[in-house]
DNA sequence: CTCCGCCTAATGA
DNA sequence: TCATTAGGCGGAG
């Protein structure tokens, strides 16, 4: 009988994000869906002490966390590559899709990269919020832009 | 095989 | 700047 893992929750003023672990940790994330910022600030109103929060926290508050361990993200074995070359973009930094798709060794395949990031199991761990399009502009974000604005303003507002 | 998509580059207005 | 178009590729059915 597997071990049962309960979710970490960090409560914020845009919603709750859930976070699922297992024995080799954590292998979800999700977000409420947010195109537009539903309040005037963003704050993080209750974040728990465990390695998971404290990375989310300290994501929104600007600082350069460490990232605690990952665990089996599922997927296809394309999509996995791609997953890990998003983990090698340092916090503060950004790359665009096409960045991406030449580091993974598929520059062809741009769009198949972008849509691996759609389909990233665990945002803010894994940064999908740090790949923007060749023209500058945003690209999309799975649970809504504001959150992609949001992140970016907070890791680049500490340089 | 067909259709679709967090893209890109080129072209025209 | 915006709208259109074609190209390339993985994933789902």
């Amino acid at each position: 009988m597997p071990t049962v893992h309960a979710p970490r929750i960090v409560s914020t003023s845009w919603g709750l994000i859930e976070m699922t672990l297992s024995a080799d940790g954590l292998t979800g994330c999700t977000l409420p869906w947010i195109d537009a910022p539903p309040v005037e600030s963003f704050e993080v109103l209750d974040a728990g002490s465990d390695a998971y929060s404290s990375y989310v926290f300290d994501l929104f508050a600007g600082a350069a966390p460490q990232r605690p361990s990952i665990g089996h993200l599922s997927g296809t074995p394309f999509q996995v590559r791609v997953w890990q070359g998003l983990m090698t973009i340092p916090t503060g930094e950004t790359r665009t899709y096409r960045e991406l798709a030449a580091v993974i060794g598929c520059p062809q395949a741009v769009r198949a990269v972008a849509n691996a990031c759609g389909r990233n199991p665990a945002p803010l761990f894994v940064p999908c919020h740090r790949v923007i399009r060749t023209d500058g502009t945003l690209g999309g974000f799975s649970s809504g832009l504001a959150w992609k604005r949001l992140l970016l303003a907070a890791e680049q507002s500490n340089r």
